[in-house]
DNA sequence: AGAATTGCTGCATACCTATGCAATAAATTT
DNA sequence: AAATTTATTGCATAGGTATGCAGCAATTCT
């Protein structure tokens, strides 16, 4: 019941609390045979050193804090579960909060705080430039994944939603379609301004206007809205939806009123989550480069731990277009002749 | 930079450290006076206490740590959340572990113990008894969520497989199959083990044969998995997959070779995740009782902290049967005349 | 008025580890 | 043999909070 200490240790071997320290921490200057001795013991009597102590006398806590919303969500449980195990393979350990409305974010800063996270990581949430201030006043560095904050006041690590949303417009308005659209994500969030704005500047700059249906990044949003589009007198042949999900839900949409995907009507969607390869969707999407993302606000936020500040430091990464069935085929030009 | 402390606090008001510790923590016997005073100037200096050197003077991290394998499936994200969020609310604070394989959980806890969790909960993966009982010894209480030990030296929280197996089980007998297949999630699990043998003993007792095909929880499996029945001579009508993952996969499966699932072929699921009831799959399957089972875990172990330690104590909460469209319906018997 | 009680605050220390500096013993140099 | 260097260990303290006990002043009681 009574943990070990390093104190129990040395009174064991009649040495100094110091010494037994230093011998676990494989210290030079202290003698192969002591440190043996130390380490041996330490094997038996079941030490564990106490991180608490250790924090306070380092000031250091080898914690990172990571705040996620839309965990359920599928496209984040991947990046979750691949940011905790790069980080335990690099020595740190992770403290998890989650969240689901955006202003939300900045009651769980103090919880942080209090904890002494050495690093703050934030997923697809964003945090007001008051709280970014008082990160920054404490030291503690800050990355927004797949998020940034419009007065560029933290780093952050992005898709590059508008490369991706002019990527999309290129490849419908290659293959004919007429009448476009676009199913939106959650409004005020980077990530669906992005990706509409340049959807949508890139149509109209070939010419065309472009229908929009609210949405929030979901799969019952993403049917609705379709059934939306659907009950219009022009109704559109070329869909981006604001995510897989919202996509995956007009599909669903379209399908129940027997309008065939692919062939009367073209779904693209982003993300390239799981279920977009599912045989039932084939969903042609833009797959986010998430493990380059990852390794890239990874990078950042150790790097500015213990060095300068960051100031404010903006990554997007492109992705790339994932062709699958859910878009309209090029006519042949040449038939069998 | 430098963080404010409580020394701060006393010195610029001219009271001593104790003082300040206690009108924070509202305690009665500081004047009320004093006490708006300290909690004053705390928010106008911006002080945060620090939880490791609270940690350390209370024996006490207000830590539980969450040790979670699978986490990319989609049932487990939304145990997750909600398992950190209801934490929160509690007060307590959640170290987040992940995991592949069974047997580096082990590996983990070193760490769960240097930082003196307070608690531990173990999401779809198992303990050794070896480890167990070193968390015993620490004082440290653990719960398993939808796993349990052979050795029952952990307590647990589970949905109640085998129960769900005989409703399935029932459910398809009562609409006239004739060959029953059940494919399967990873070995060795208690999960498995038990949707499986439930399954399979009520159909025996009913006369019946029951193919197997391997699994592992995955969509892939299941796809493959039902490639190899329909393959088959005797090719199954009715399929109980492991979890819903893996009878989606198997819908695609069938659904790629023509094969009409909720009419040729029944399937059914287990766990009811949202895409469950996605227009493409309308899946029939059990609904674990994630809210209860999560409630449950928790109880017990927040019970546990402190108090005298929770031998072993298993709990099995029963799952309910959700009819969608991928059973064959009962034929109707009053034909419309 | 003296004694007892109540209200409020401070002193001192525990919690456990890491680390700068001093001290000692042993080995090497001159 | 004396002086210097090297190897090893210990002493003392910091880090920030919580808390048992003692102290003091003000109030109430007899």
């Amino acid at each position: 019941m009574a943990r070990v200490t390093s104190v129990d240790l040395a009174q064991e071997l009649g040495i100094s609390q110091s010494t037994v320290s230093r011998a676990l921490s494989n210290d030079i200057r202290i003698a192969t045979k002591t440190r043996e001795k130390v380490q041996h013991l330490a094997l038996k009597m079941g030490y564990t050193p106490n991180a608490m102590a250790r924090s306070l006398s380092t000031q250091q806590s080898k914690l990172i804090g990571i705040v996620m919303s839309e965990m359920t969500s599928p496209f984040y449980p991947f990046v979750l579960e691949k940011l905790t195990s790069k980080l335990h393979a690099l020595g740190w350990r992770v403290l998890l909060f989650s969240t689901d409305a955006q202003h939300e974010v900045d009651d769980l800063l103090p919880l942080v705080l209090e904890y002494q996270c050495d690093g703050l990581l934030i997923a697809s949430a964003s945090l007001s430039s008051h709280m970014a201030e008082t990160l920054s006043r404490h030291g503690t560095p800050v990355v927004l994944f797949n998020r940034y904050a419009a007065d560029a006041s933290s780093s952050a690590v992005c898709c590059d939603n508008r490369g991706g949303g002019r990527l999309v417009a290129d490849y419908l308005l290659g293959r004919s379609h007429s009448r476009y659209a676009y199913i939106a994500g959650r409004e005020n969030t980077s990530t669906n301004r992005d990706r509409e704005s340049s959807y949508t500047t890139r149509l109209e700059q070939a010419g065309f206007m472009v229908q929009r249906e609210a949405g929030n990044f979901t799969y019952e949003a993403g049917f609705a809205a379709m059934q939306r589009l659907l009950a219009r007198s022009d109704s559109p042949d070329a869909i981006f939806c604001a995510n897989d999900i919202t996509a995956i839900g007009a599909i669903d949409a379209a399908r129940e009123v027997g309008v065939k995907v692919g062939t009367q009507v073209s779904i693209v969607g982003f993300d390239d989550i799981p279920m977009a390869a599912w045989g039932a969707y084939n969903l042609t999407t833009i797959r986010q480069p998430v493990e380059a993302m990852i390794d890239s606000s990874l990078q950042m936020l150790l790097e500015a731990i213990g060095n300068a500040p960051l100031g404010s430091n903006l990554r997007f990464i492109p992705g790339a277009l994932i062709e699958r069935s859910s878009v309209k085929q090029i006519a042949k030009r040449k038939a069998k002749s």
